[in-house]
DNA sequence: GAATATAGTGTATTTTTTACACTATTGAAA
DNA sequence: TTTCAATAGTGTAAAAAATACACTATATTC
C-alpha cells in the first residue's frame, strides 16, 4: 500500500566523440563506496519530474534539459531495507552550453563523475539493469525521433552528429548516407560559419531548425 | 519521501473485429459511478507485476497473459486524497481462449465491462491520459515487434490479423501487401485446416511458429 | 443453380536503403 | 613555401522494400 519514493537520473553527455554518463560515489552504506546513479527521495510536496529536475541541477548546474522517463523499479528485493520504489529517467545535456560543475562532496556522496559508456563499473542496486535499460531506450528512440540534438551544442558539424548516433547505435554509419539523410530531412539550417580551432579543414557549422523539425516530428510523442 | 502506490492496468481484448478496453463502473467515492481503469493497491509484501496479475485475474480469471509496463503516474493532483502514486500496465489478451468470466459486482466496484475503443467514456482520475498513452504505445509497438499474435487465438485466419493491426493502427492495409509481408516473415505455420461456422468461403488457419517467430525478434526487448 | 460474402492471388512502379572512393581544404611542420 | 596530415565534402548505381491495384475461387444459403 506504501512505499518509499525516489527518483533516479540516468544522465547522458556527449563529448570527445563518445557518450558519456554520469555517476557518484557514494559515501554511506549499502553500497558505501560504489558508483551509482544520481538519485534522492521525491519529497511528499514536490512533483516527481521536479525532484529529477533538482537531482539534475544540483549535479550539473543546469536547467532544462531533455528528460524521458524510463521505467518503475519497485521491486521488494532491490533495496536492503525494503521497498523503494524508483521511477527512472534518462536526460539529454547539451554539454557544451555551460561549463558544467560537478556536484561537490557531501555527507552521502564524495564526487560525481563522467564515465565513457564502455568503461563504467559495477553499479550499486539495481543501477546495472537501469542504465542498460536506458542505453536501450535510447538506442530504440533515435531510430524513429531525432533526440540526438538534445546532446549536440546549438551549432555543430555534420560529423559531430553522426558520431551521436554512431555511439547511441553502436554502430558505424555511411558518412555520404548519413549526410543525404539528415539534408533530406531539410530540418538543418546550414550556417555561414565553420568550425574554429581544428588542425585541419573546418568543418561547416549546422543548426537544428526548431520550427521544421517539431511540424515533422509533432506526432512522435514522448513518453 | 513517503508515497500509496498502486497499479492499474489497461485490459486490451479483440474481439469481433475491434479492439476492446475492459473497464470498471466504480461504487466508491471519489468518482462513484465513473467508469475507470482496473486498478488496486499493492500490497507491501508484493511485487509490483503481480499485483497487476492479481488484477487480471480477478478481472477475468485469466493467467499468463503479455503484460507491459506503460509509465508510472505521480502527479500530486491525479487523487484528491494526496498523491497515489500508480504504476500502469498494459495487457494484451487471447480473449477466445477461455469464455471470460467477468468479475463480479463487490463493495467498490458495480460491474466490468468491455468497450470498444471508440466508445470509451470519461474516465476517473487520469484514466483518460492513461488509455490514450497506452494505445499510443500499442501503436509505436506493433510497427516493431508483432504483439498482434498477443491478442489472437492460437489458430487464427489472415484476415483476422489484419483487422488486429487495422484496428491498432487505425487504418486499413492492403490486403495482398499485408499477406505477402506476413507470410515472407516465415514465422506463420499454414495448417491444414479452415475456418468453421462461417455462411461463405472458409479461410484457411494459420499458426505462429514460436520457434522461428522468438529466433526473430529476441533482439526487441520489451519494457 | 443463383446470389452472396469473403478468400486468395501477382505484377509493375516508386521509394528507400545500401555500397562504394575520390577530391578539397585547412593548419602545422619541415 | 612546400609538404604532410587530418578531416570535409561530394554522386551514382544497385538492391531491397513499400506501394498501388482488380480479378477469380470457393463455401454457404436461399
Amino acid at each position: 500500500m506504501y512505499t518509499t519514493f525516489t527518483v533516479d537520473c540516468v544522465i547522458f553527455g556527449f563529448y570527445e566523440g563518445e557518450l558519456h554518463v554520469l555517476l557518484t560515489e557514494r559515501n554511506e552504506y549499502p553500497f558505501k563506496d560504489w558508483w551509482a546513479l544520481p538519485g534522492f527521495f521525491v519529497n511528499n510536496d514536490e512533483e516527481m519530474e521536479d525532484a529529477v529536475k533538482r537531482i539534475l541541477y544540483e549535479n550539473t548546474g543546469l536547467k532544462d534539459v531533455f528528460l524521458d522517463q524510463l521505467y518503475a523499479f519497485a521491486g521488494l528485493k532491490r533495496h536492503p531495507q525494503g521497498r523503494i520504489l524508483t521511477v527512472a529517467y534518462y536526460a539529454l545535456l547539451q554539454l557544451d552550453k555551460t561549463k558544467i560543475k560537478l556536484k561537490p562532496v557531501t555527507s552521502y556522496m564524495r564526487q560525481a563523475k563522467w564515465f565513457p559508456l564502455n568503461k563504467v563499473p559495477d553499479l550499486a542496486f539495481d543501477h546495472t539493469t537501469i542504465l542498460k535499460q536506458s542505453v536501450e531506450k535510447l538506442r530504440r528512440r533515435i531510430a524513429n525521433t531525432p533526440i540526438a540534438f538534445e546532446l549536440l551544442p546549438d551549432k555543430f558539424t555534420l560529423t559531430q552528429l553522426q558520431l551521436v548516433y554512431e555511439s547511441i547505435l553502436g554502430r558505424e554509419l555511411d558518412k555520404r548516407n548519413f549526410r543525404k539523410k539528415m539534408i533530406n530531412y531539410g530540418f538543418l539550417k546550414e550556417l555561414d560559419e565553420v568550425q574554429k580551432g581544428v588542425a585541419y579543414r573546418a568543418a561547416r557549422l549546422y543548426k537544428l531548425d526548431k520550427r521544421k523539425f517539431l511540424k515533422q516530428f509533432q506526432n512522435t510523442i514522448t513518453f
